[in-house]
RNA sequence: GCCAGGGUGGCGAAAUUGGCAGACGCGCCAGACUUAGGAUCUGGUGGAGCAAUCCUUAGGGGUUCGAGUCCCCUCCCUGGUACCA
């Protein structure tokens, strides 16, 4: 490595200064509505990024990619005279400080604080036009205080079914609160990691196992906080309708979600008085119901259970229990179950079948237990084949004998179905829900695979929740009551000693003093989870300082609300509560203009986030109901060996190496230039340096080395004027430029500058009226470059006050054109011809051309077809 | 298994409504300048063939004057999900 190589061009020395001078000037900051330079004329443009968690190892090259996207979009649209809402924070909660903490003693805000700081160096040695005054932390009590207050709306607000929204809990006419609030505690499975003494999320528990140190990590029931995010499942399914976001992102949510419409039946039970509830998709195909499975778990098991078959089920039971998540389902090619001695009666042939026990059937979904229609459910078809069960058809598709139809799980006609033979599967399906309802036997239903929220962590980093347990005598744990949000923020106490506790107790326990909150209360211990912060960090960007409120009502409104909107009128009380009554259908359109991520948090943070910004909507605290109208995922980028970057692949590549070699300008334009930004694409040092020869270049086209070795301003540059050619390539290039940026087709705008530049590189009068659009064009995708030679083509003001150049399509018509000349769809010859020529010219002239009259010599022509300025086309026999 | 997204030169990739496939970049080849080149500039570069020409967008079929693009089938890759009743 010689770093003594003289570098192309200078960007080490101009690239810092730029970035001195934009923060010196704080050039990219948004004024909200109210400060001085504010400017009620703009739109608005809010562009976010997911906002990282800073990490001790720094940024890799995935980071940036998102980041200068958005970074050149929020530059475009500066200078398209927009109010650009750029910002960057910091996801600083998390487990790795933590256990930083563990081994170290260093207090997780020492190491969040430190992390912080690496991060933002970095960021700002790549150039991002961040708005720095707006940055903030989640780990900040400043800005935790207001998730803590977010939580306390949650907490006190129920979900009224009639309006379909969240209402504060006291417009709730029930006798007890606690059964509806949308944040409540359960005991509840969770995943236990005994070696590392604390709950894990699922997206922390990778093959049984912790993604942190590979532990086991096993079910057990706690006492956990949960969030009633199944209130919402309606309305997080049904508004993803009107939001701009890839439909397979939108897809993903959906199944996560995954509604589901059918019946819930009532099976009554011989000898007994209770019934068992089942809930079906294809209630039509009861009368194919000759058996019941509840799951191993199912609380009517005792109670059914024959004397006779107790060991037997206790025995099935016990080795259930002892699989693994991962084992049961899994493992399970093969059906197990057991008969439990009962029998129930199916409503609608009155017949007695037998009630099973098998694993294949989950607690956790449904009622916990089906009917088993072994004629048309795959599993339950399995299952009878294996215990020897009739099977017997009773929907029969078209084109198939009824034997035939076993297995069939599409719609068909009823058959051996009294009730309803002939119908088909819809008609049937509606005429039995309304028999079973007649007769008291079932209902309508609709079940969802969403489930509650498990809101709580046993864990020191994180925030604590505002809450207090009062002791009460028929409470072994007391009752729960939420703070005053005076008391906001709650900050969690010193420790000396962040280890687990072991026995699953929170951290926060050891800390005697605190937990204590008075004589009869004592504070929750359990903090919250990470995605906390991530849920609402956007609506704090707003108005990051605000220490009176969440986001001031008028500054949210005005990022927050309409794309484009200008400033409504302030404080109007009329407009605010007509607001609170819009129903959420109308509402469902702006926010965050364009928001940029990957696509891991495709269900996690984009549902949470939609889920509390719903909440929030609904108590009348947001001007519209969803928070991303656009949602971009960029793509991953693997190594250059066409693997996932990983220390064990030894293929990472860093940032700040690419930057010292080739600068940051050509790190932003080659993350760019190497593809689509949502595809997935491997990384090339190569394509970095030809993406640095063009930046190269581009200096070179102003810049000449003197016989000092210094840069001067080139002899070529002068202030002449375009020749037609250049004039239509610069318009041309505009136009480019400008459409790829709104389309986000980075890479094809980069190969549209390198055609200007491989243009102008051989003339030998660079005219300044061409390069100053140019460099315009140029600045958001390579900012220091641009600014630096801006400034040497001696303008008065900044790039970045300019005004985006506009094209002149009168420039780029041509009078002429090449028609391509086919005979029966194959090209044989091109002619020039008048763009102005009328199809029976075209084809006249064509017809003319001795090279064609031979081809088509001794042949019938049939037709002629001509595209006018592009192609004529002769189909002979 | 199911769902979604892909498959175009040696490589990363381009290609409005179906209308010149391979723009731009990398790599490679040749040349210029040079004491030198891992700098810079110029030209060439999908495959076969001396050539005219033929072949070519995973494979096969179809619609069309004309298909990378639309329709059907098959294969392969990536991501998600996994007994959801």
């Amino acid at each position: 490595m010689s770093s003594e190589r003289r570098k192309p061009y200078p960007f080490d020395e101009i690239e810092p200064q730029w970035q001195k001078i934009w923060e010196d000037r704080q050039l990219f900051h948004a004024p909200n509505p109210g400060e001085n330079n504010f400017d009620s004329a703009k739109p608005k443009f809010y562009i976010l990024d997911m906002f990282p968690y800073p990490s001790g190892s720094g940024l890799h090259v995935g980071h940036p990619e998102g980041y200068t996207a958005t970074d050149i979009v929020a530059r475009y649209k500066r200078m398209r005279g927009f109010n650009v809402l750029h910002p960057m924070g910091w996801d600083a909660f998390g487990l790795p400080a933590e256990q930083y903490a563990i081994k170290t003693g260093q207090h997780p805000s020492i190491t969040t604080r430190d992390n912080i700081a690496k991060f933002k160096t970095q960021l700002q040695r790549i150039g991002f036009s961040y708005d720095w005054e707006r940055e903030i932390s989640t780990a900040d009590p400043r800005f935790y205080r207001w998730t803590q207050w977010i939580f306390l709306q949650i907490y006190n607000s129920w979900f009224n079914p009639e309006t379909q929204k969240a209402e504060p809990i006291s417009t709730y006419l029930g006798s007890d609160p606690d059964e509806v609030r949308l944040a409540y505690v359960a005991e509840v499975p969770v995943n236990w990691c005994p070696d590392l003494g604390t709950v894990l999320a699922n997206e922390e528990v990778v093959d049984g196992k912790s993604e942190v140190g590979g532990f086991p990590v096993v079910r057990r029931p706690m006492r956990q906080w949960m969030l009633r995010i199944t209130a919402y499942a309606d309305r997080l399914a049904n508004e993803l309708k009107d939001l701009d976001w890839p439909e397979g992102i939108k897809l993903l949510q959906r199944n996560w979600i995954g509604r589901s419409e059918g019946a819930e039946i009532k099976f009554t039970i011989e000898g007994h008085d209770g019934a068992i509830r089942v809930f079906t998709t294809r209630p039509d195909t009861i009368y194919g119901a000759n058996y019941m499975v509840l799951a191993p778990e199912h609380p009517l098991v005792d109670r059914l259970t024959t004397e006779d078959r107790r060991t037997g089920v206790a025995k099935y039971r016990e080795q259930v229990s002892s699989k693994s998540d991962l084992e049961r389902t899994d493992l399970a090619k093969e059906k197990t179950g057991v008969f439990i001695g009962a029998n129930a009666i199916n409503p609608v042939t009155d017949e007695k079948i037998p009630i099973w026990i098998a694993d294949y059937v989950l607690m956790g979904y449904g009622t916990g237990a089906i009917m088993g229609v072994p004629g048309h459910d795959e599993r339950d078809l399995e299952f009878a084949r294996k215990f020897d069960l009739a099977v017997m058809p009773v929907v029969q598709m078209q084109g198939k004998t009824a034997e035939e139809s076993i297995g069939a799980i599409e719609d068909g006609i009823a058959i051996n179905s009294p009730l309803i033979n002939g119908l088909p599967t819809p008609e049937a399906k509606k005429k039995i829900i309304g028999w079973l309802e007649q007769n008291g036997s079932g209902r309508a239903d609709i079940r969802y695979k969403l489930r509650d929220w498990l809101f709580s962590r046993q864990r020191y980093w994180g925030e604590p929740f505002p809450v207090v347990w009062e002791s009460e005598p028929n409470r072994p744990h007391g009752k729960h009551r939420a703070l005053d949000e005076k008391e906001l923020p709650l900050i969690p106490p010193p420790l000396d000693d962040y280890k687990p506790t072991g026995t699953g107790e929170p951290p926060l326990a050891k800390a005697k003093e605190w937990v204590r909150y008075s004589e009869k209360a004592t504070r929750e211990t359990n903090t919250m989870p990470q995605w906390a912060g991530s849920c609402w960090y956007y609506l704090r960007f707003c108005d990051p300082q605000n220490d009176e409120r969440f986001v001031g009502e008028e500054t949210e409104r005005y990022w927050m609300g309409g794309v484009g909107a200008g400033v409504s009128p302030a404080n109007d009380k009329a407009e605010a509560s007509k607001r609170k009554a819009a129903d959420t259908a109308a509402a469902s359109t702006g926010g965050v203009d364009l928001y940029v991520g990957g696509t891991e948090h495709a269900v996690l943070h984009l549902l949470y986030a939609r889920f509390w910004h719903k909440v929030l909507f609904d108590l009348g605290y947001l001007s519209k109901s969803e928070p991303f109208q656009r949602l971009v995922n960029q793509g991953m980028i693997l190594g250059e060996d066409n693997r996932k970057m990983s220390k064990r692949w030894g293929n990472v590549i860093d940032p700040l190496d690419v930057i010292a070699e080739y600068g940051a300008d050509a790190f932003r334009c080659y993350e760019m230039f190497m593809g689509p930004l949502e595809q997935m694409k491997p990384w090339s040092m190569k394509g970095v340096e030809g993406v640095f020869r063009f930046l190269a270049r581009v200096w070179r086209l102003i810049m000449i080395e003197n016989q000092a070795g210094q840069w001067e301003m080139s002899p070529a540059v002068k202030d002449v004027d375009l020749s037609k050619a250049q004039q239509k390539i610069l318009h041309a290039t505009i136009k480019k430029v400008t459409e790829d940026i709104e389309s986000l087709s980075f890479n094809t705008a980069i190969s549209q500058m390198m055609i200007f530049v491989n243009a102008f590189t051989t003339a030998n009068t660079i005219p300044i009226l061409a390069m100053r659009p140019f460099l315009i064009l140029l600045n958001p995708f390579a900012p220091h470059l641009s600014s630096e030679l801006w400034e040497r083509l001696g303008a008065k003001e900044e790039i970045t006050d300019q005004s985006w150049p506009q094209h002149d399509e009168r420039l780029l018509v041509e009078d002429e054109a090449e028609i391509v000349v086919q005979v029966k769809g194959k090209v044989r010859d091109r002619m020039t011809m008048s763009i102005l020529a009328t199809e029976e010219e075209m084809k006249t002239l064509v017809l003319a051309n001795p090279k064609i009259q031979q081809l088509i010599a001794g042949k019938t022509v049939l037709k002629v077809v001509v595209v006018p300025r592009k192609l004529v086309n002769i189909v002979t026999d």
